[in-house]
DNA sequence: GATTGTTCCTGAACACTGTTCATGATGTTA
DNA sequence: TAACATCATGAACAGTGTTCAGGAACAATC
């Protein structure tokens, strides 16, 4: 067993997870990370090469931590899709500024491909074309990671008074109101899940 | 007329894209804009009130820069939206880490609206729910953004060789191969459009 | 029991970053 | 000539990610 007051890797991820949570991604800093665990900045960099793998380590936990999904309950194959993308919807939306760190750990290639990957399980099976199945998967991962930007950076806006909120929203919710959009989200990706099925059948009836 | 050596806030813009081009977001600080315009880092605050904005208005030049498309040659309003996102998509490649840029400002409140709302017109003629074509459009938008923003970064991340590139790329296009992916982008939005057609002529029929 | 080796951290420094502010030099207008 | 707006200076502040030589604590080995 480690020796108490020292650290593992997992720790700092944890902690850096609880950072980012309470203050945002821009006060995520490694000397505050190094504070919060009572410890020289230098120390970081024993577990971390740097502070971009670091972000990827929490963009992995973020999405790792995404509900799983009753496939029986939710039902046909464009049900469960949707299913999945709400449920990657919320993990994102459960720590703050969770949609800006998985984009941009996922745009540099560092990590965070399992939720590109859950998302095309499903629709890979019905849908005989790999490569259509990975742009399909891939546009509703855009989709889901865009609005949920959007819609973060929005509440942290308002949470700064920049413009007054629609409703008035309690300081402790700031940063994770599931609220309204649920519906945007389920609607755009129906848009593409009609789309592909409509594709599909065509290529069928056409043989 | 102004006295030589002295500069419009156009000129500061105009200097942030070019080195934003040339050596990429990351290297895009105020000490290098005064540096290329041999002045002061300060003398850009009077310019400008802070670097967010700047950037805004280093985004509205990306996006306005869109080439125009024509509608009559176009056809119909599937292929006017398909060629409009092109052009888009055109544009944001046009400037390194052009994406990213734009992600960033429009997540942010801060502008760049000008390509939502250049998708959004064809939409809104076929579309009679207002609401519903908003979500289509900004759907769209997304999809673009998060597909070039990718592809940025993977341009990037080849050219310092982090990982092999598929095909030989000659240094000097690096950030600027329009290459591939236009087909993904292409076939996504077809999703997207012919989920909503669907959508529309159901509508339609059930009244 | 002394020695080696691994693990985890210290403390100081480097080279940056965005931003502020008092001051000043131009050019234009009254 | 006096006043004014325009555009810049130069220094400083407070912060950032990262590096590096060294050191303390524990475990395994001879």
């Amino acid at each position: 067993m480690s020796k108490p007051g020292t650290y593992t890797r997992d720790d700092v991820v944890e902690t850096a997870l609880h950072i980012l949570d309470e203050f945002g991604l821009a006060d995520l800093s490694m000397r505050r990370l190094a504070g919060v665990l009572d410890v020289q900045p230098s120390a970081l960099y024993w577990h971390v090469p740097n502070k971009q793998t670091l972000l990827a380590l929490v963009a992995d936990q973020i999405i790792e931590r995404a509900a799983p999904v009753d496939h029986a309950a939710a039902g046909n194959w464009k049900a469960i899709t949707l299913a999945k993308s709400i449920a990657i919807r919320d993990a994102l939306l459960a720590y703050r500024d969770g949609a800006e760190v998985v984009s941009s750990t996922l745009a540099l290639g560092l990590g965070a491909d399992g939720a590109l990957a859950r998302i095309r399980v499903g629709i890979d099976e019905i849908c005989p074309d790999s490569e259509m199945a990975g742009v399909a998967a891939e546009s509703i991962l855009f989709l889901i990671l865009g609005q949920v930007w959007h819609e973060q950076q929005r509440m942290q806006a308002d949470s700064l008074g920049v413009v007054a909120p629609a409703v008035s929203v309690k300081p402790n919710d700031v940063g994770r109101a599931v609220s309204r959009d649920v519906d945007s989200l389920g609607f755009a990706i129906e848009l593409i899940l009609g789309g592909l099925e409509k594709k599909l059948t065509l290529n069928h009836e056409s043989r």
